[in-house]
DNA sequence: CCAAGAATAT
DNA sequence: AATATTCTTG
């Protein structure tokens, strides 16, 4: 058995997120008319509820801001696809799953290798950019500094929406860090590193499979996308759209090309017992 | 020049 | 509040 790098590397393949759950990313590839041709009627027995459907009639589309793609025609000539480069993408919306894949890539690397663009390419999710990973690990860190103030670390914060948490769990702090297991070692220095050594990323290992995801899919991924979060604030009303433009990779670094990898993933984001968002499906997978 | 980090902006 | 964008420094 000379697995011992690829140990750990294994287990961590079987909690990277199921498709579904980190499509918002993936959806580059899927227009938004395409989504919602394929919505459809779907009768889901199974699925949740769906008190803010995406309603398709109005002529309104869900887009924050003025200047998007599928807006004017001209641009170019093709406005079909291609431009990646002028456009400007829809604000990532980080998931407790992406966020997860985020921390475990963090955990993974060590709080010295991990800087933006190696994040970025573990996590090897389409779409995501460095910027997208340096922002939000920004805002990872000064959580834990939060942290470290009061708590020693239990993490236990998963609050099923109700009132009864641990301490540490503030609700000014918790929000989408708290649902993930932060790693012990990221609340000491993480100095000289501890077990994790990866000077350099094993994407290699990652690359296995290519996008093989069906319209039909992502259309019905797109829906439960939307109807998530069952604990929203009252005055909240500001949409965000859960799809991103960025069908082309455009890489520099030594590394190969970086894909979704799609791997079975039972999400267990909260270790504390209190479940949370997510986990539509029960039983298994779809 | 590229990338990380902090500071700002939306 | 959450992300994005800009600015500065390495």
């Amino acid at each position: 058995m000379k697995e011992d790098d690829s140990n750990w590397f294994s287990k961590w393949e079987q909690e990277l997120p199921s498709p579904d759950e980190l499509m918002p990313l993936s959806q580059t590839l899927i227009t938004p008319d395409l989504a919602l041709a394929f919505d459809i009627t779907n009768s889901n027995p199974l699925n949740d509820s769906h008190p803010p459907p995406p309603p398709p009639p109005p002529p309104v589309i869900i887009q924050p801001s003025s200047t998007d793609f599928a807006d004017s025609g001209d641009l170019g000539s093709g406005a079909g696809d291609e431009p990646a480069r002028t456009l400007k993408r829809p604000r990532l919306v980080w998931t407790p799953q992406l966020h997860k894949r985020f921390v475990d890539a963090v955990a993974h690397l060590g709080i010295k290798n991990a800087v933006p663009k190696t994040i970025m390419q573990l996590m090897s999710v389409d779409g995501l950019t460095r910027e997208n990973v340096a922002s939000h690990l920004q805002k990872y860190r000064l959580y834990l500094k939060r942290m470290q103030g009061i708590s020693g670390g239990s993490g236990g914060g998963a609050n099923g929406g109700a009132g009864l948490v641990s301490p540490a769990s503030d609700p000014a702090t918790d929000h989408l860090f708290a649902s993930s297991p932060v790693p012990p070692h990221f609340l000491h220095s993480a100095r000289g590193n501890s077990d994790h050594f990866l000077p350099f990323v094993p994407v290699g290992a990652l690359q296995h499979h290519h996008h093989q995801m069906a319209a039909a899919a992502a259309a019905a991924q797109y829906h439960r996308q939307v109807a998530h979060f069952g604990s929203s604030p009252p005055t909240n009303g500001q949409f965000e759209n859960t799809f991103l433009a960025r069908p082309v990779h455009r890489v520099g670094a030594p590394v190969s090309t970086p894909v979704t990898n799609y791997s079975e993933d039972l999400d267990s984001g909260n270790g504390t017992g209190g479940r949370k968002v997510l986990t539509l499906f029960p039983t298994g997978n779809d």
